[in-house]
DNA sequence: CATGAATGAGTGTTCATTCAT
DNA sequence: TATGAATGAACACTCATTCAT
């Protein structure tokens, strides 16, 4: 018996993202993915059982990435203030060395079609993510709010600011990331 | 020979934005829309060139209307402060009044089908609702950095939040935007 | 307003029995009937549903006209024997000049996708094809069964046995139709 | 190296028919097969060359085994009618007792695909169930006509209204064999 | 202006079959 | 022997778009 070749899965998965970001979410179909990848249509469906399948789990995948590099390096015995800014910079740093991951994750993110995906390990890690601000608040620096709302004031503006300067929206010129941390740290701070 | 019918070309922008957050930005389809709009697949060729078109027509109307509101009451002579809060109580309106076109251009704006959507009046509206920032600036009230920085630490928390909660995601609970206004107002402000 | 092309929907049904007939039920596809039609895949689907919506649909007309067909010139002031001599001749008349039709109702009236083809208009064709054979027992000249009985032991073996000389079966050489009616008729008369 | 697993051959085999009865000889795949079977679908492909070859062995295999069983207890000595008697007791017995592969000679017997399957052992059988009706006309009891006709006015008319029941047609209420024996045995006997 | 008929190109998916183990 | 991986070809069906009315 032939053995699943994870060669195969791997090309799957970087030709899906790889499409989304060019032509965008509603115009990859699984024959151009296929092509992409280098594989027979059909192979596609060894892997995965159909093509709604195929993004949420690989959706899972990515997100479980770009959740995991997040959290690299924080430790609870740091200053909190010290978390958050690392926090940060790996959110900022995933995004500028996975940016096609990273995009992937924002289109998305917003589409019907994958909002059906939960996963228990998503939210595992969501929560895990939340950790560095819900020390915070037990120690009176960060506002006392719910710590999502804290990690969302972090998040929401340093991805959908990088998301556009990705896509020249050129609006502000080269940011600033520096600032960016500046202003996540006083809409947070107590 | 009678004139473009104004409700139909309405009943097929309802039915767009409509199907659009039903089923998916991959999964409409013309005949679909012209179904749910209650009109011949060929007629919507007649207001749009093609659904390309369609859809970069659509978004940028969408759109203008957002960001018309988002300036709605505000004016010069008030505080900055409350301009701003104006501003983001708008934003959230809008959110809250049009939940369906606010998701819709959360869909259709990281699609790479719309980012070639150019439109300069568009831009100018943007560069419109960066004015009470670019006062805030002038007056010393605000970080001295890039309005559209300072506009978007407003919006996209806001819009992302309220995003969230539609897909109830509910990592936080029922949001105080009270809150959230605090916390734009913290990154933001010198 | 195209108006529909009643050539184009004959061309289908011609199509799709003659394939039947050629290659099987079970290898028969839309696409085949299609070529064969001379229309595009896409067009049959202006006319039927779907492929089985196709079927039955097909079924039901072929049906209809062959029991149409098996009654004609049949009166009540003949004489009963008179009657079911017509009725046979009528059904092998049909399978003879009929006989891509007659083959394919054959085929399709085993197959359970279109057992479940259920028309109104069939049923009550098919209770009028009994009449003959209803009076027959009424004039105590036919035996005291089930009508649909003595109908039966005339339809099938002319039926199967015109079948079989088609497939060049040929375990009996030429059949004498005369000999067959008669040995219908000893069947059934009292 | 193993023998070949007749259990599992008898597995393909049980597979294909219930599942051709099931949902129609069109929709039956290989690897469908497989599954019910329980087997590989590459399995099947040790035992048969192909889908078509598949068909055909078990076609013969199962009409084999039906030709077979309509001769059980027949012999020489007895009155003809006693075995013309047999024959169609035998002939309902096999379509009791297993349904399912009666029902698919139904089906399979009109397809194309199977027609071509001739095998001498079914002609040489079919030639074997011929002999009582040959018997019965040197005898002078039956009609002097060819053997085939008359044991299929027999055959014919008992497999059809058995399979009608099955459908459940029900344009007959309950049929009595005994008449329709009674029938059968007019229509051949001189 | 408005529409349903029409279609070639495309969709997601399954097919029968082969191959490597 | 037996199997799951792999695939090109085919499947039923929908697509965006055009055309005749």
């Amino acid at each position: 018996m032939r053995v699943k070749d994870e060669n195969k899965k791997d090309a799957i998965l970087s030709a899906t993202i790889a499409m989304i970001n060019e032509i965008g979410f509603a115009n990859v179909s699984m024959s151009k993915i296929a092509k992409t990848a280098g594989v027979s249509a059909s192979t596609i469906y060894i892997y995965y059982e159909n093509k709604e399948d195929m993004f949420q789990k690989i959706y899972i995948d990515v997100k479980t990435q770009m959740l995991n590099a997040s959290m690299k390096g924080i430790n609870d015995t740091e200053p909190v203030k010290q978390s958050v800014r690392k926090f940060c910079e790996n959110v900022l740093n995933f995004a500028k060395e996975h940016e096609d991951y990273f995009l992937f994750i924002g289109q998305a993110g917003d589409s019907p079609l994958i909002l059906t995906a939960k996963s228990q390990e998503l939210s595992k890690l969501i929560q895990k993510a939340c950790s560095p601000f819900e020390r915070g608040i037990k120690e009176g620096i960060l506002k006392n709010v719910s710590p999502a709302l804290l990690s969302g004031f972090c998040v929401y503006p340093i991805t959908q600011l990088y998301k556009d300067s990705c896509h020249q929206k050129d609006t502000f010129g080269v940011i600033d990331y520096e600032v960016v941390f500046e202003m996540c740290w006083d809409a947070i701070k107590r």
